[in-house]
DNA sequence: TCTTTTTTGGATTAATCATTCCATTACATG
DNA sequence: CATGTAATGGAATGATTAATCCAAAAAAGA
């Protein structure tokens, strides 16, 4: 009959999600993401209802982050170095940058906290993610006795995932001169655990 | 001559904190505050000149908890027990509460990010002390054979304080019926590094 | 070209924000 | 009691907020 609709387009979300995840929820403004995406208000609220919605898409469009973070967990031939690398991956990222924006959804369980609704579910299935990648990469390098036996594989990734999120939190106030003694705690950790 | 100053009460600043601690600092309006103290809002910023100040004011009193729960490793029997309780206390407070507001010094690191400025500073400030405690209570127990000398304490500490920080960002989400698996993680990684 | 629907641009709304101002009240000291 | 200063109570400021509305433009099939 007449013009379609035009999806949401892979930029858009990529401008949203930054946005998001430089500044958090309550610091962005509608207003920011307008200017980030170059898309009308009204574009925006016609295409995700609210603030709300524009942030659930961001926290859906990260997954694909995640999902790749846990692809190269899987692929990788050294399992260990493979954790190894995905730790010391995050705390090099988040130095480097001026800004500091960390991990989306370690940002968003902070900030979100507990609300029982869509943003907290999304948090979960993103953490989930990791810690499923985690205990299989585990398991496979257990099974090849790459990795040692001393717990089960599953505890062992949940260790891992809290230390991962920890050394999140310490990355945004450590300075730079400090990133050999946040490695140091990857090191530490690993050889301890695994 | 006159009148003297009169502030800042205990329980002014005890209110203020409760707030920033809740809420985080975007999402607290100096209503929030006024409602919380009791204080009309012009005797607030008489005193702590604005809202960055207010916040500044409420960190700085939250490092009187920080520096309790240090002497409380200080002053322990068992070392290795009082680590524990440490990170057990953290989860369990968090995931009895319904509000789950963590802790204040992790919320502020991750929304505040790297600012350079006074806040980070006490961020800092507040997480030194906790790792120093760490390490004295570290050596301490290293020296009386309770806990291993596989690293050295400084290392082990930094590993301990990043377990609690990433602790306190699962506990963010995680639902009351997963709690076992906390507890689980804190021991394993203990048993790992101690 | 006409019709139908979507997208656009921007003005607008009503609420809330941090902050300031000031006349009034409270109070400790001289 | 008188005096000077601090705390109070609110009203008021101007900026910014999320969200809505609508007329005009764009686009694709009939």
């Amino acid at each position: 009959m007449a013009r379609p609709k035009k999806f949401p387009e892979e930029r858009v979300l990529d401008a949203i999600t930054d946005v998001f995840w430089q500044r958090g929820f309550e610091a962005t403004s509608a207003q920011d993401l307008v200017d980030a995406t170059g898309l009308p208000r009204s574009s925006l609220y016609n295409a995700y209802v609210n603030k709300q919605g524009l942030f659930e898409h961001a926290l859906m469009h990260y997954k694909r982050r995640t999902e790749a973070s846990a692809a190269a967990l899987d692929a990788a031939d050294s399992k260990r170095d493979a954790i190894h690398a995905l730790l010391a991956d995050a705390v090099n990222a988040d130095l480097s940058s001026r800004t500091r924006r960390g991990c989306l959804v370690t940002n968003t369980a902070i900030e979100h906290g507990n609300s029982q609704d869509r943003v907290t579910e999304l948090v979960r299935k993103n953490l989930k993610t990791l810690e499923d990648a985690l205990t299989r990469n585990i398991q496979a390098g257990q099974a090849s006795g790459e990795i040692a036996s001393r717990q089960d594989a599953q505890s062992l990734a949940a260790c891992i995932l809290t230390t991962l999120q920890g050394l999140r939190v310490l990355a945004k106030t450590t300075p730079k001169t400090q990133r050999m003694q946040l490695i140091r705690t990857i090191e530490t950790t690993l050889d301890a655990l695994l």
